[in-house]
DNA sequence: TCAAAAATGTAGCATTCGCTACATTTACGA
DNA sequence: TCGTAAATGTAGCGAATGCTACATTTTTGA
């Protein structure tokens, strides 16, 4: 964890699982202060205000799943993108994966209207998963047709349509060949 | 619309441009009231509960949408993977669109931590996007493949990289050839 | 050791939330 | 015309929101 005191990331941590099972709708600052132990606050007087606060909670959660996924994926460089594809997909349905996924989304959808450090926060995210797809692949160029079609997966799967994301992933494969 | 009255008809449009300018997120009912020119007190009497409501208004959304896009495209069907991407995606930038499709990146993520209702009105705005967009390809086995990837373009610019959209539909063009 | 600073508890403020009780007005059918 | 039902206004309830003022405890450094 960067920039963070040692109480801070003592606290950051039940609060990153609060809202991975409770979503950043339901993050108020009552709650998240239950789940770490402590009093709204204390959590004003350590984080500055309920915006900071949220900023950290995403940072924190962010590093936590490119920790997780470079270390699932050590040593696998260099892979076809339908294969990268397919593995990425399979972890993002894991039951400990799902929930960090839609966090992700609802931070997007939320960026998507207020703009400003959110939106900078999304974006250093979507950076860091970029840089990760291009590490993983045989062929970097197509890092962003990976990570854009996963993204598209990731929104038909909460919609309720994981039977279309699973048609395209095959679909793509096939155009794809093993380039 | 559907299974709507005249009243509630006539309440819901200006309540759908309010949605598309503030999104879900900030639609309660007072500022809802406000820009129907009524009361949250009528809305209630009228819809039955603010869910009932977000709801009718969502499926007031989606109908829009799809009537919009049925008359853009009219008589343009059998059209190339690559074209029918391309063209949806330049439509989904203008300034009248991108409103709409944050909502329904809104929605997404809304329903994917409440389910049922919600869940149900995304699935049903995700089928009418499939079955559009099979309409309009050449190969309509293409077309789950065409939306998602869509879907993630929309992801990708709300996170704040349009840039990483832009290649991947160039790749996806490339890899999909003339099919 | 002792004063200054950091940390924490208690209580509350002002606002907004969805929703409702109650009263009143308007419209329509017999 | 008149009684009934639909429609609307007024006022407010109880809960939750982010945040703060104030007092108190704990820790720290000289």
């Amino acid at each position: 964890m960067k920039n963070v005191t040692a109480t801070q990331a003592k606290l950051l941590a039940p609060m990153g699982q609060f809202v991975l099972a409770n979503g950043l709708q339901n993050a108020s600052l009552r709650p998240l202060a239950k789940a770490a132990g402590t009093s709204d606050r204390m959590l004003i007087y350590h984080f500055g205000s309920k915006d900071a606060l949220l900023a950290a909670i995403m940072r924190c959660i962010a590093d936590q799943m490119t920790a997780g996924l470079t270390a699932t994926f050590a040593g696998q460089e260099r892979m076809t993108a339908a294969d990268l594809l397919r593995r990425v997909w399979e972890i993002a349905q894991t039951p400990a994966t799902r929930p960090v996924m839609r966090v992700w989304l609802e931070l997007t959808s939320m960026a998507a209207r207020d703009g400003g450090a959110t939106q900078d926060i999304a974006m250093g995210i979507a950076d860091g998963f970029l840089a990760w797809t291009q590490v993983h692949l045989k062929d970097p160029e197509l890092a962003s047709l990976v990570l854009t079609h996963f993204e598209g997966l990731l929104v038909m799967q909460e919609a309720g349509r994981a039977d279309i994301a699973e048609q395209s992933v095959v679909a793509l494969s096939k155009s794809l060949g093993d380039s």
